[in-house]
DNA sequence: CATGAATGAGGATTCATTCAT
DNA sequence: GATGAATGAATCCTCATTCAT
């Protein structure tokens, strides 16, 4: 029972592997579920045991890749680092999770920008990542770390710069060093600092 | 014969902007030639004559959009201005136009995270866009208004922040005023300045 | 302009007929879109051009094959026939019909038998062929000509036995004659005659 | 042992009850083996243990309504009437039969309209139904009750009516009730008795 | 015997593209 | 140039059947 569940969760993870690497490749259009099944080592038929449709399989695909990012951002033993340099942690984490896991940021990407965004809106979307997220920032403000902006103005800052930074190091625009990453965090940091 | 160039503009730019508009509602896979004719009022066939193939009509949208993008950044009223206040203007009249027209947003973002990307990096991208605010980034730097840091650092910044406002405002997540606006662009801007 | 509609109206029949071929030899599920079209002539896609769906098609075969029941049954020459005469010969022309045309039998069987009849239940159906036929009958019963008996008992008795003796001709169980058939029509006549 | 068989038969049985509902619901087609397992309440493997294929699941549910019809005609209890009541008796049976388990109707319908036919035709059709029908029926022409017609022609007039009420009944036609229904056998009772 | 996850061939449907008018 | 009917390859999804447990 307990091989079973495993070997589903290992079923489900291969498939959600097998997507994001041909979304990044080739786009959720330019990805048969033909090919994800066969890029998993399954049949075609055994993804929809797993998920109703391929719409399905491509929003779970994205709830994986948010707890990921989340999990990436948020670690256990940075949470008793003063908050400037946790500030920079969380960020600088998720710059090289992207970095480090391209398909994910293409896979985010390209479901924000297609109708699927809509489907995941003023609905769970945010509950995990940016909640995580929205809290953490949050914080800096209850404790008057951070200047009294509007939550949404330090966001849009913070993740604004991360994407673009990791998309610019992908795509081979420019490679971002530890240095930097820095000074870019540090625009932001000093920005909105006290 | 200017009345045929006038009406072929015409034709070209009716296919442009549904294409935009389609686009934007149901991403690239979901919107077939065919609607995207009916919508432009013309018939499917007619969009052969001014575009090659699916994906050449997608790229030269994008180049379409590229050019109202950068025409929408740098106006030439503006010109005069010091580099601090069109610092502002510049990032502001970004955010403007994507947010009066979120079908060209759209577009471009479902562009640069598909395959249709690798089409333009490296090669005509950012000639225009890019370079132009690669030269205005560029000014500041050289007149040591900006501190030395990497272009890329200032780039990401930027744009980061811009894209992130834009599409926070147009999916409903915070409705950014002009004094939210200047917050943020604030925000890179203390960064950067020297 | 002309051309096109004769066009036109012979493709549908030749899809028409391609499917009231493969239905009875094979059945509803047993008729891939991609036969009928072959044996029509045309491509796949075609059939998309006339029928919204297969489905659709089917349900439009149906009422082909209505209008050429009716037509079949009540023929302009025999209205001046005593009624009798043309209660047996009404008769005699639907079994004839669906012997010389099995195949539109075979569908009509099918297609009442099938989930697709509730699509046609309480509209159409009955319009012209059982409406045709309910006031040909009707008419039996105004005149007197027929016992005051409901029409659905009639109704029930002309259809079934016709379409029993069809069947059975059909598949090769008996083969009616002129004689056979008259034997049958007569039972009815003589059992609803005044 | 004993057990065993009995259990065996009710699983077969509910197999047999899930499949003609599930086929008068949404025909051959659209009735999947596992579904027809989940309403029998067994898994979709287990009617592999019963029945080779879903033809010859099929096959066999159409020898069960067979066996049920038959039953339901000729009961023992009526094997003594006169034979111009017993006449009405078998048919009203028949029609009430069909009318009680509509599933059956429609599922035989279906059969005969089907490819499947093919399978039992000039086979063991008829071996049970038919063939008591056709010894009821010869009785009444060896006995002079009925007229010398050809049993053909009988046994049309005869199931030809009954379908044709029974079905008409079911779909919501006409409510026929005692007496429509003796309407309808004494049509054909007065068309061929001597 | 019973299970139900896995398989993959097969079918309905879509849509980029062509071409005769 | 403009049209839109026709094409058929490509895709999503279903489901009969198998087989390891």
């Amino acid at each position: 029972m307990n091989v079973q569940l495993e070997e589903t969760a290992e079923k489900k993870c291969a498939i959600f592997e097998s997507t994001i690497k041909l979304v990044r490749e080739r786009g959720f259009h330019g990805s048969p579920m033909s090919q994800i099944a066969q890029e998993a080592g399954v049949a075609t038929g055994t993804i929809y045991h797993y998920f109703a449709s391929k719409d399905d399989l491509l929003i779970e695909v994205f709830r994986h890749c948010k707890r990921q990012i989340s999990a990436a951002m948020f670690r256990p033993e940075e949470e008793q680092l003063p908050y400037p340099e946790r500030f920079v942690a969380v960020w600088i984490n998720l710059v090289r999770f992207y970095i480090r896991r391209p398909g994910v940021l293409s896979f985010m990407e390209q479901f924000f920008s297609s109708p699927y965004a809509a489907t995941v809106y003023n609905k769970s979307y945010n509950v995990q990542m940016q909640n995580e997220m929205s809290v953490f920032l949050q914080q800096g403000l209850d404790q008057e770390i951070i200047k009294p902006l509007d939550i949404n103005v330090i966001t849009s800052a913070f993740i604004g710069t991360a994407n673009a930074v990791a998309k610019r190091h992908i795509n081979g625009h420019h490679a971002f060093d530890e240095a930097s990453m820095n000074e870019v965090v540090n625009i932001i940091w000093d920005g909105i600092k006290k």
